[in-house]
DNA sequence: CGATGTCATGACACCGATGTCATAAGCTCG
DNA sequence: CGAGCTTATGACATCGGTGTCATGACATCG
């Protein structure tokens, strides 16, 4: 591979000179800077970013690590790879700069990081960004000072700036919107207990209902896979359980758009229409689903595009020096997609459930 | 940042010997080296693979380019993200070999594919991967000789080395499948006719057909969306085409999962029960959706991910001068996974149809 | 006209590893 | 005991760019 060595021969200049051409940081006489690119364009040349970023002691490189791109121990999780969308996000914003990125994956090991990190390091990364497959609390390995970090979709506890979903405002906006189309009963079958995003949702379903005056009923709120199994017999279970209540739930609010789609299945056939007798709404927005499903999804979209592009924004004030560090996370949240799978309840039913206008 | 002169210094020695205790590539004294793994420890050594690759000329770097991870220009196609399952396998592949893949995505235009070839080769990667979306024919920049280029999922016109999905192979053995549960007369949903799958699998289909000597009906084969646009009345009006012939399929084989997870919908809100009253078949084994759906989905897997790995290995072996290259395409075919949307049709049934017992 | 300044270019060192060759110490063996 | 060998280590050049400083050719100005 051709030098600027060679090129400032066969241009009959010195080294220097071709270098001047290559970065325009110095006037170069037009006839000259014209034969250096012809050589250039003859030869092939391309500079080394290696012999460069060694002077420089600047790589351009950002190192991205995430278990999104990996299979997890099999059986895959469905998850429903939204740490994907966040990687498009951090991509766009780090291509617009110049900069590089790097990823690589664990393979679901954790114990894949610290080499991870290692091999980043050697390449002198500007920054590295950890992305986790759901809104988590990660425990890494120490990054040494002077390496700018940021988290996605996850948090520590020592405090390196991250960025995470919003997910109880996501919820509220999603719920109050269903009480805006009159319901007053909604059901919510939650993801794990064990996930961080459990306990905010359900902080935002009672959010809407306390800004709307509606009590807080706790068995509406049900968690079909307490062990995480997923199983379409305990998803029914679940649902029969809200079903058979004095007062049934006339939407299901579902911990994400997988387990919306089950259920329209489930209901289904048990005879169940939807949304004429019960309504459906998801969480995520994962649009192949949401829009293919039959009546199409309403649902809230988890910006994880956005997401990505906050954290890269973030990582490269951190290397710029801009702002030193955030020690509150970033909350990023998204509108309510509103499709047709939740009824609008007519203006009687819902007085009358109000109890303003006798039943 | 530290580096073998620092660490040298500091363990009373030269730097050429912390190089050889950094590479075992010479012995060095117990005692020495002890003293400096102790001094490289202390001071968070991590050696500069930029200095390494310019010595060496081994960058250690695979670059991988693709359409995969960014958002198409608006509205995302929902064409299932077959690509990122390429991406892991190649990515496992090269991992284990403990090279360094460097990602970058076109964002949707071809156009930054010259830019991005450019910038991996400023890095001096040992070799290129191109990833399509789907498969199809591509027409890449040209890259400069000596650099080992592996086109995955598409393929171009002069002859680069490329791994490409079986798809005549995997929808004559979905279609075979489903003739061994006793159909005989089998609906096909096809993708786009400018897609080079649909060429590909409707001829699987019909080697099916000939395999058990079934005659080819060429109303049973359609193209729901003709001009892309991705329309429930298009889907229901193919549908409804296939259902009044004379002698109905009792079976829809469709494009991808996508399209047979619509159809299920469509089917139920026009009270067609599933697998009762028609059978469904999908294509890719898109888990999200085949595993989900009720009933879940019998398709045939795209083993993507065994692409991206047969690909890596291919590469791996052009860059070792192992082999020259390859003109003929490598194909790799997955295995059907029967679910329960297509229903068996019993023996006196398909006798009857084969025309052997008067019905 | 000579002092000063600007422009275009080149000489040279340097970034941080590693390959080559040299060398000193220790060992074997005739 | 010294030639010859192995072992452990160091000096130095090198990879391909770029930062610093120097230099020669002109232009400007008092």
């Amino acid at each position: 591979m051709a030098t600027i060595y060679d090129v400032a021969r066969a241009a009959g200049v010195s080294p220097k000179t071709v270098s001047r051409v290559l970065n325009g940081d110095a006037p170069v006489k037009k006839h000259t800077r014209e034969a250096v690119q012809q050589a250039m364009a003859e030869m092939g040349f391309v500079p080394s970013s290696a012999a460069r970023s060694m002077r420089s002691n600047k790589s351009g490189l950002i190192g991205l690590i995430t278990g999104a791109i990996s299979t997890k121990p099999e059986p895959l999780e469905p998850q429903g790879l939204p740490d994907l969308f966040i990687v498009q996000g951090i991509q766009r914003v780090i291509a617009a700069t110049g900069k590089t990125l790097m990823i690589a994956d664990t393979g679901g090991r954790f114990d894949k990081v610290a080499p991870l990190i290692n091999t980043f390091l050697q390449h002198r990364v500007e920054g590295l960004i950890y992305v986790a497959e759901y809104h988590q609390r990660v425990d890494l390995p120490p990054v040494p000072a002077g390496h700018p970090l940021v988290l996605v979709n996850c948090f520590d506890a020592c405090g390196t700036p991250s960025v995470l979903p919003d997910d109880r405002r996501c919820q509220r906006d999603l719920v109050s919107r269903i009480i805006q189309s009159g319901h007053r009963r909604i059901g919510h079958l939650t993801l794990l207990k064990t996930q961080a995003a459990t306990a905010l949702r359900i902080d935002g379903y009672k959010d809407a209902l306390a800004d709307a005056e509606i009590g807080f009923d706790p068995a509406l709120v049900i968690t079909p896979y307490p062990d995480g199994l997923m199983d379409s017999q305990l998803l029914w279970d679940a649902i029969d359980r809200l079903l058979t209540l004095p007062q049934p739930p006339t939407v299901l609010a579902c911990g994400n758009d997988e387990m919306a789609m089950r259920v329209y299945g489930i209901l289904r056939t048990r005879g169940i229409k939807v949304p004429e007798d019960i309504s459906i709404a998801g969480f995520d927005n994962y649009r192949v689903i949401a829009e293919t499903l039959y009546p199409p999804l309403s649902t809230v979209d988890l910006p994880y595009a956005a997401m990505g592009a906050r954290a890269a924004d973030l990582l490269l004030s951190l290397i710029n020096g801009d702002i030193q560090t955030r020690p509150t996370p970033t909350l990023v949240s998204g509108p309510v997609c509103w499709r047709s799978s939740v009824t609008t309840r007519n203006a009687i039913t819902l007085l009358q459930s109000k109890g303003r206008i006798p039943q």
